[in-house]
RNA sequence: GGGCCCAUAGCUUAGUUUGGCUGGAGCACCCGGCUGAUAACCGGGAGGUCGUCGGUUCAAAUCCGACUGGGCCCA
């Protein structure tokens, strides 16, 4: 290390830790060096999930990147060669789009279109690439070493001609086709919706609740009858068609006010109808089929079979009156009902959801604002039966929180409902994590696998390369030179192939030859993400890493995407190359505040991870998150994370800086190979870092990096509180320097070793410990810790050592309470710990040396059984263990024993009077003691001792008083007055 | 309404797969001690109906069932 860093270390903190090491990680250019790992290694492969580019990031993203980051900068250590660390950006789509029209204030597709699609595209692409800046800058804070200088970007020309290649392929099978039918759908972008889009957006909402009389036509009984039918949507009446009920449900009819009959069902009567109303007719529902009624509203017209009951299976009275409101233009069974029952559509709203001058009641209302309106009609003409509020979730655009509606619409689906069996059989071969999942949620959403609509009628995403001719046939194109071809046309370069370009394109049928259009539409940006593994390489235009046979060996992302990235990566992957997408999936919980609440902007509880990273640094918050459980919702504030991921770095650091300073102090020559210990306490440390290095290895191997986190973290504090504690008088002993330089080796191995083992989980500690520890560390030529081989065990395991370690332990503790009851201070020293009825030292005399310097007595003793006459208790104190003595200790310090404790009492306060003094430790020291009586006797007597210790080229002890003077310390040791005068005697040491 | 997951001390958690000592540990708290790396360390204390109830068993934190609470997803 040099010299400047050398001084500049201190006790660092995280924070500072992390500074350092991006500085020089910068200076370097380690990162970009190792990105990849070993060029000639096995493949490890992997993708990153692009975010999406229309937001900072939150904590949850930080959960997920850290948890991919530690297995590949572990893979890279194990000489894996990563294919491909590029990051990547999903720039296309709503989400994005949306935020270009808050920033000009454009509130719908007409305004879009005036301000000018070309224009609107281009902020959309600087806007992407001005959050992918966000992340970069967040990532690197948090040590997830991708490349960033080759990102992936799902708009770029390259990457969608990739996309096109795919879209092509399944156009080919016949898994990509257009439909109408019923989607969800935002009014107010215009534009269909996926399912997994709409899963994000579902809330509480209050609607209308209203039940509506449909007289029947001809009633049954002669009687004027009417059917009771329930809805939460008013403005989907005008588009009745018909009414379900269902063939085995009861029926009952019940006087209304104008004594005309009110059907509805018999277990639904309680709802609408006190008890005791007398029924007056009753029948199956098999048998109202066919009874036609007078629907609420006249704008449809009539059409063959309309108005009339039909039987449905998805009736049911659970909530309702047992009479379903079909309105086949509105609603995924409306529609299928509709279908079957031949009656057509009636859909009187246009793209924005108003409605036409064909419904005079509500002409040129939105939707919603038709509700009061349609309802107020119904009273007027007699028809409202109840109307009240009903609380229930609804889903609202994920993106804009508009209230989405059901409705049929033109559309391209990926035919997913074909493929469903191939997904699950793909499905079963992934290693999810948590288990749970694979048949779990996920299993479950694939069992159930719709078809995928895939366009949207919108701007800034991926062109939906079909165009179609007047006859309707359709052309599929899959790459630019294709589109050249069958235009006929010169292509600009470069192209950028979204709609201000492709749209203009015209061209000749391959089947008719007539003139062909380009359909309107931009894809699902969900399918470029999805396309992420082989489009980041322009597969298959370009040679490239990609296999079209090999999963990716990992990915890692929240939970979300289960129904997000998880699930189109599958379905791309089994549709294009009939196999899984991915080996190993790790699926991280959702993050919450501190009391549990979810974090959100609007509650203003979200803690931004820029600011976390800067407070904490980036190995506390990664650290915090591998040990707790991230499968699992967790909960997080700067107190929590600071608290579960500060204690190891700092502890580690802590042992660092121990180390650096007697090191240095020692001007130690850098050690070579693995050391050849002799002290049982290097024997033991070197087995516990075996044992861990297996640990972490493991875990790591697993892909479950806690069990390696939490092993480390027991390692680091054995390290600390037992190893360093209990051989720190040997890094400054005269005595053996063969020990003392045992000593050094064994600690610096153990450090060098612990910093490659921290290197994936906590990367900034790990390499600035490496730096700290290696001969020209954090210069430029210095080889980061990241580009070393993981460490092996070194075979010190030593099973016999460990447990022996852990009783010797246990008997510390005895010891230490027992020397609390006897009211004697560690430092004065005992004769004899007496240790009962066990088989013998298990660590030998080495071990029980051990044990009588941490519990400061001259004599290990050991009994086979308590002596016969029991314990004297003027002379023992006793431990038992049932009611058999398990230790005892002299109670009694004899006069020499205390004497030797004054000095010890005394040395401490001197050593603590040159750190006050600021005395370095290497300076050497004049010193008087003065002291009276017993106390002189016992400095007098260890006068040589104590010279030593303090570094002292003299030392006088004084009989008697000090002078009175400014420069004199004074204390008492039991009692007994204490004083000395310390002065420098050399210069400082550099 | 349906599905999946979680529940161990105030907090973070080990132990649950494969039932078996008195359910461990760290943080925080109280008392005492120690301190030439440490925002440390050491000893002791207090703090647990292992969410609740029931079942299986010689034996249940662990296996089974129901319930409660929380979370997520679907309809």
């Amino acid at each position: 290390m040099s010299p400047e860093e050398a001084e500049s270390v201190g006790t660092a903190s995280a924070v500072e830790v992390q500074r350092r090491v991006l500085a020089y990680w910068d200076r370097s250019g380690t990162p970009g060096r190792l990105k990849e790992g070993r060029a000639d290694g096995p493949v490890f492969r992997f993708t990153e999930g692009p975010p999406t580019a229309n937001g900072a990031p939150h904590l949850g993203h930080l959960v997920a990147r850290a948890l991919k980051d530690v297995q590949l900068r572990y893979r890279r250590m194990r000489g894996y060669h990563i294919v491909s660390p590029m990051a990547g950006w999903d720039c296309h789509g709503l989400p994005v789009e949306l935020e270009i029209e808050k920033k000009h204030g454009l509130k719908s597709k007409k305004e879009i279109e005036a301000y000018g699609v070309a224009r609107f595209c281009d902020e959309c692409r600087s806007g992407a690439l001005e959050v992918a800046a966000v992340w970069q800058e967040m990532s690197r804070r948090l040590g997830y070493w991708l490349d960033y200088d080759h990102a992936y970007y799902t708009m770029s020309p390259k990457y969608i001609e990739s996309v096109w290649w795919a879209l092509k392929t399944l156009f080919d099978r016949g898994l990509l086709e257009k439909g109408h039918y019923v989607l969800p759908y935002c009014p107010r972008c215009e534009t269909p919706l996926s399912s997994h889009e709409v899963a994000q957006g579902y809330r509480e909402t209050t609607d209308p609740s209203i039940t509506v009389r449909f007289p029947l036509v001809e009633p049954p009984d002669g009687r004027p009858a009417s059917l009771l039918v329930w809805t939460t949507t008013p403005w989907t009446l005008p588009s009745n068609l018909l009414v379900a009920a269902r063939h085995d449900l009861e029926y009952v009819a019940v006087p209304g006010e104008d004594d005309g009959d009110l059907w509805i069902a018999e277990s639904a009567l309680s709802r609408y109808f006190p008890a005791g109303t007398p029924v007056r007719a009753r029948r199956r529902g098999a048998e109202l089929n066919g009874w036609a009624y007078l629907p609420p509203f006249p704008f449809a017209g009539p059409g063959p079979g309309r108005y009339r009951v039909v039987l449905d299976e998805m009736v049911d009275a659970a909530e309702g009156t047992g009479f379903v409101h079909i309105a086949p233009s509105f609603g995924i069974e409306d529609q299928r009902i509709g279908a079957r029952e031949g009656v057509g559509v009636y859909d009187p709203l246009d793209g924005r959801g108003v409605f036409a001058t064909s419904v005079p009641p509500v002409a040129g209302k939105g939707f919603k604002a038709a509700d009061p309106l349609l309802v107020a009609e119904l009273a007027h003409a007699g028809r409202l039966h109840a109307s009240g509020k009903l609380q229930h979730t609804y889903p609202f655009c994920w993106r804009c929180s508009n209230p989405l509606i059901y409705r049929a619409i033109d559309s391209w689906f990926v035919r997913t409902s074909r493929v469903v069996s191939e997904l699950v059989a793909n499905n079963q071969t992934v290693a999810w994590n948590p288990a749970h999942l694979r048949d779990g949620r996920f299993g479950n959403f694939l069992d159930e696998a719709k078809d995928w609509a895939l366009s949207r009628n919108r701007y800034w995403g991926t062109p939906l390369p079909i165009w179609l001719c007047p006859e309707g046939h359709a052309t599929c194109v899959g790459s630019f030179s294709e589109l050249e071809r069958l235009s006929g046309e010169k292509l600009p370069t470069p192209l950028d192939p979204h709609r201000m370009t492709v749209d203009p394109i015209r061209l000749s049928c391959a089947t008719c030859g007539q003139p062909s259009k380009r359909e309107p539409y931009t894809i699902d940006g969900w399918f470029d993400s999805g396309s992420a593994p082989f489009a980041q390489f322009h597969y298959p235009f370009e040679p490239g890493p990609f296999d079209p046979a090999a999963p990716l060996d990992y990915i890692a992302e929240g939970l979300d995407q289960t129904r997000g990235w998880f699930y189109t990566l599958l379905v791309i992957s089994t549709t294009l190359f009939h196999r899984p997408a991915y080996r190993v999936c790790l699926s991280n919980g959702l993050v919450l505040d501190e009391s549990g609440q979810k974090m959100s902007k609007s509650r203003g509880n979200a803690v931004e991870p820029m600011g976390l990273l800067e407070r904490l640094g980036g190995d506390v918050v990664r650290l915090a998150f591998f040990l707790a459980d991230y499968t699992e919702p967790m909960k997080v504030s700067d107190t929590t994370i600071a608290r579960n991921g500060g204690r190891l770095p700092q502890t580690f650091l802590n042992v660092l800086e121990f180390h650096r300073q007697n090191a240095l102090a020692d001007r130690l020559p850098p050690s070579s190979g693995p050391p050849r210990p002799r002290a049982l306490l290097d024997r033991w440390l070197l087995s516990r870092l075996d044992a861990t290095i297996e640990e972490v290895t493991a875990s790591l191997d697993d892909f479950e990096p806690r069990r390696g986190a939490t092993a480390l973290r027991g390692f680091v504090d054995d390290l600390s509180t037992w190893y360093l504690r209990r051989s720190r008088p040997r890094f400054w002993s005269d005595a053996d320097a063969r020990d003392r330089r045992d000593a050094h080796e064994t600690l610096d191995f153990a450090l060098r070793s612990t910093a490659r083992l921290l290197a994936p989980l906590a990367p900034f500690t790990g390499e600035f410990a490496y730096q700290t520890l290696v001969e020209g560390g954090f210069s430029v030529a210095s080889p980061s810790v990241h580009s070393l081989d993981w460490p092996i065990p070194e075979g010190h395991r030593d099973a016999a050592l460990d447990s022996g370690m852990a009783e010797l332990r246990k008997l510390v503790e005895v010891g230490r309470e027992l020397r609390q009851r006897a009211g004697v201070k560690s430092r004065v020293p005992l004769a004899t710990f007496l240790v009962v009825g066990d088989d013998g030292p298990a660590l030998g005399s080495d071990g029980d040396r051990l044990l009588a310097e941490e519990l400061n007595v001259r004599r290990i003793e050991r009994l086979a059984a308590p002596p016969p006459t029991g314990f004297d208790d003027q002379e023992w104190v006793v431990r038992l263990e049932g009611d058999r003595p398990r230790a005892a200790l002299s109670r009694t310090p004899s006069p020499e024993l205390r004497r030797e404790g004054w000095r010890r009492e005394t040395l401490r306060r001197l050593q603590h009077l040159r750190k006050e003094l600021a005395l370095g430790y290497t300076d050497r020291i004049e010193i008087e003691i003065y002291g009276t009586g017993e106390l002189y006797e016992a400095l007098a007597e260890g006068r040589e001792l104590l010279a030593s210790e303090l570094l002292a080229d003299r030392a006088e002890i004084v009989d008697g008083y000090p002078p009175d003077d400014p420069s004199v310390h004074r204390w008492e040791i039991d009692g007994v007055p204490l004083a000395a005068i310390m002065r420098r005697r050399s210069a400082p040491t550099p």
